[in-house]
RNA sequence: GGCCCCAUCGUCUAGCGGUUAGGACAUCGGCCUCUCACGCCGGUAACGCGGGUUCGAUUCCCGCUGGGGUCACCA
């Protein structure tokens, strides 16, 4: 298997689908499993819906995910070119060829003229099941008239393959019509254009979505007129929505933009599609690497699967808080134009950055949680919640902030453990808990209620800005009128 | 409707003739605790139905039902 040649071939019609990714991370981790080849093919025929900003935001994309290419676009490769519309003379000579040897005939119906004829019958029996009529099948039409180049179907028999998941599939060829093999203007249709290009590329293995196991057999059908080598074929489970529909724009987020946008870490998009339809025993959690050793087409499901966005968002955690699987220097570059995009100022070193980020790391699901957890560090003055400031800095409080504030000027070192020590030492000596102070404490040092650990805060704060923050809040709290009596 | 495919907790799944049907997410309790999390402990929860084959079916075969895909000069 030393020469596996897999492709992933996108149209590119707009953002990468996250059903798309699934499918070039099979191809992408049976290429490196294999130490075959992963190519990338733009499919862009559909010059109606084909635009270059989507190839940009298609191969911007995969860059994002790792799933790199080694043939294709911007890289090269002996098999090139890599996008269609560069390659229509190949098209063009192959479907000659086809109509040489009598596996293809041109036909001069007009399009206008069969879906004339397709609704007519439509109307007549709503049930009918509308095929090409042959019209033009032995007509030997000259190529001087505008026309189309159509396979010609054989009338007996039938395609049998043996997908690698699916297992044997048959299909009679009396179910097939002679379909289009070049549109008048000599583009190619989908299914001749992937089969010339396989062929030619040398693809050893077609994995792609099951919604395209329908187009295996015309395409086995023309890889024997041509007289080439049929590859393997794998068709993946479909991916819906959690309505059991087709999953789509309206079912929330479905393009890679969005999820990098939402701070989901490449691997944990990876690490949750890769589930669907794949599994290995219990476990659930893999680094890329764990994830090509352990690949194989066999342990692939055949039915399809749900997509459960709270799944997704504990998978990406999973990848968020593991060291194993994201080092504290890619966590904080990745956290960076998060924290940027909230307008904060960077620390002039990552390893400020770095303890400020390991202590809201296990709290935060994505890098948006992760940027707004970690918000208060970087900040001249925290933004305050005032219900929070409301219900906890009060007159009462102000004392015991002063204890506690004066406990940690005191204490012998800037440092977690000294910290903890001095004010736990103040606590006993004054017959009170940490309890007492914390809330009032956070609050004056992060402006909320709910943050790291007080003695991480103070440690990663410093000493200077988190003895001017108690300040503060302890004169907020003097200030702050007597909360209503009551009872 | 034709052709093709699929079928285990709500969801993703393990299971490859004999299991108290396991894990994860979600959910519900509890513990931990300076808050929020993390972590830990525990609960609820599944083999669609009917025939076979077999000493024995979640597992193998057939049918049914249900679900999905696809039927273009889109990909």
């Amino acid at each position: 298997m030393a020469d596996v040649r897999v492709r992933f071939a996108p149209s590119p019609t707009g953002y990468l689908h996250i059903g798309g990714v699934r499918t070039a991370l099979f191809n992408w981790l049976y290429a490196r499993k294999t130490g075959g080849k992963f190519v990338l093919r733009i499919e862009d025929t559909d010059q109606e819906r084909s635009t270059p900003e989507s190839k940009a935001i298609i191969l911007e994309s995969l860059r994002w995910l790792g799933l790199t290419w080694d043939e294709g676009p911007e890289v090269g490769g002996d098999h090139g070119p890599y996008v269609q519309t560069e390659r229509l003379g190949l098209y063009r000579a192959y479907a000659e060829k086809l109509i040489a040897s009598g596996h293809a005939y041109r036909c001069t119906c007009t399009k206008a003229d069969l879906d004339a004829q397709r609704e007519a019958l439509k109307a007549r029996d709503p049930k009918a099941n509308f095929k090409y009529p042959g019209t033009c099948r032995d007509a030997n039409r000259p190529a001087s008239e505008p026309h189309v180049v159509r396979f010609k179907v054989p009338t007996e028999g039938a395609v049998t393959y043996v997908d690698k998941v699916f297992g044997e599939i048959k299909t009679p060829n009396g179910a097939q019509q002679d379909f289009v093999l070049l549109r008048t203007d000599g583009i190619p249709l989908y299914n001749f254009g992937a089969v010339v290009d396989d062929t030619t590329m040398g693809i050893t293995l077609v994995a792609r979505g099951r919604d395209h196991m329908v187009n295996t057999p015309p395409q086995i059908l023309i890889y024997e007129a041509l007289g080439a080598k049929v590859p393997e074929f794998a068709h993946l489970p479909m991916m819906l929505a959690p309505s059991g529909e087709k999953l789509s724009k309206r079912h929330g987020a479905v393009s890679v933009t969005e999820y990098r946008e939402k701070g989901y870490t490449p691997e944990g998009v990876l690490n949750y599609l890769v589930r669907f339809g794949w599994s290995c025993g219990d476990r659930e959690i893999f680094s890329m690497e764990e994830l090509v050793e352990a690949f194989t087409w066999e342990t692939c499901g055949r039915g399809d699967g749900k997509f459960d966005a709270k799944k997704f968002l504990a998978v990406n955690h999973e990848h968020m808080k593991q060291d194993r699987l994201q080092s504290a220097q890619t966590y904080a570059d990745r956290t960076k134009p998060f924290l940027v995009a909230r307008g904060l100022t960077l620390p002039a070193s990552d390893e400020h950055l770095m303890a400020a980020l390991k202590t809201v790391r296990e709290r935060s699901r994505t890098f948006i949680e992760a940027a707004e957890g970690a918000d208060f560090y970087f900040r001249a003055e925290p933004v305050v919640d005032e219900a929070a400031a409301t219900k906890f800095l009060v007159p009462a409080a102000a004392e015991r902030l002063q204890g506690f504030t004066q406990a940690l000027a005191n204490a012998p070192a800037w440092e977690e453990k000294a910290l903890d020590a001095a004010v736990h030492a103040w606590l006993e000596a004054a017959g009170l808990q940490i309890k007492d102070v914390a809330q009032a404490a956070r609050v004056a040092l992060t402006g909320r209620s709910a943050s790291p650990g007080l003695f991480e805060v103070l440690a990663v704060l410093g000493r200077e800005v988190s003895l001017a923050r108690l300040e503060a809040g302890r004169a907020r709290a003097a200030a702050a009128p007597a909360p209503a009596q009551n009872g």
